[in-house]
DNA sequence: CAAAATTTTGACCGTGCGGTCAAGGTTACA
DNA sequence: TGTAACCTTGACCGCACGGTCAAAATTTTG
């Protein structure tokens, strides 16, 4: 998961020195893993500073405070997140552009559950930290919905929602990161084994693209 | 959302006066809405006891530690929540059963949004209140499951792993609950309108009912 | 190597936390 | 109405919280 290089140090400076780089990666990971567990307010600055191996001062010289850790945290994480939604392609064949954006949110929910267990704690307690970011998500959804659309009226897939599409794609998939405590005990699986998620793929394949979004025949091309 | 009363007072008495059931009811309601949105660890004791107007040590009094108010709360509702579930009725028509678990998981979401988060909070935290409780999930679903497959053999629905269906359903319409605060901003709705529910349920009808549970021909009777 | 800049820390502050306790107020009931 | 049971509260405890600060240790740079 790439990202920009870009940190809000004690004071304002620019340029970021070997150190600087080395210890606000692993408070911002040591935050993650905080963050994501117990959500903004159940974590605390102690915590992130004992798991990133600092001392609870020195955290502090970095980020001027719990709330600047995790703004940018989020940050970082959003672009990421947001991106497989970007790359639907209006050209593109609708069924294939479909099945690859679930398919890329799926990996996402196997690679990164930390964050999207962050996200899911920060709109669970109503979120407050990142309503702007939802302004920006709903402007995206707003216009990836008309390709959608356009892709219903064109018979190429069938007449739904695409809001509602969208919320049923985003929730089958993350559910795998953020309910993974209760799918490893309903699954039986043991705390390491991750093998569910090819099962979790050809499942949600066919819910989706098998069942829904193809009609009786395929049409499109491309 | 009925349940059966049963309190733990500082004493071990049975009796409840009336005094007893109108406090409970009152810091269970306030400890409700304060643990759905900030989770067990981010929720305070000052929260509940201010929103349900009594004093703290009065909501001592009452329950003698915040971890017995949050499992009185969980041991409550989860009856009422897995009740859809075990409702499946293997000699039903299947379409039909899937139809209403589908709706009346959705109802719950709808009417009982914070049951619904309180549940997602302790279940992204990794579940550390509630381990024996998702044994029994696991075993009713369990059960559950062999009846889909049953169904699924005898060519009444679509072949699917039924763990993941139910993962599939649970995700999508507790997802109305979890992440209202997400659906408003893409949705555009102010805080109190809620006319949604109509469209998801309409969405979701289409998604698991026409897409995925039906074969091509409908067979089942019944 | 030495000065300058950066990094680290122990001690500390005010507040909020979960929880206790004894004393006073209220209610139910004979 | 008396009194026993129940309810309520202010004051308090020890600890954890977010955050500060000055001084010391370290690294960078001329």
């Amino acid at each position: 998961m790439p990202h920009a290089e870009n940190a809000s140090r004690a004071s304002t400076t620019q340029k970021r020195t070997r150190i600087q780089k080395e210890k606000e990666e692993a408070i911002l990971d040591a935050a993650l893993n905080v963050f994501s567990t117990y959500g903004f307010r159940g974590a605390t600055i102690d915590q992130i500073a004992s798991l990133s191996n600092l001392s609870k001062p020195n955290v502090l010289y970095y980020f001027n405070s719990k709330e600047a850790i995790h703004r940018q945290l989020i940050d970082r994480i959003l672009e990421d997140w947001l991106e497989p939604l970007l790359a639907i392609d209006p050209n593109g064949n609708p069924v294939w552009e479909l099945r690859a954006y679930i398919r890329q949110k799926l990996e996402l929910a196997r690679d990164y559950p930390r964050e999207s267990r962050l996200f899911a704690n920060e709109i669970l307690q109503g979120a407050p930290h990142i309503a702007e970011e939802l302004q920006d998500l709903k402007t995206l959804v707003d216009e990836k919905s008309v390709i959608i659309r356009d892709w219903a009226e064109a018979g190429k897939i069938k007449a739904v929602d695409p809001r509602h599409l969208f919320f049923a794609i985003w929730s089958t998939t993350q559910h795998y990161a953020d309910f993974d405590a209760q799918i490893r005990v309903v699954l039986g699986l043991p705390e390491d084994g991750e093998d569910h998620f090819e099962e979790a793929a050809r499942f949600l394949d066919m819910l989706f693209v098998d069942g829904l979004v193809v009609a009786q025949t395929e049409t499109a091309a491309s």
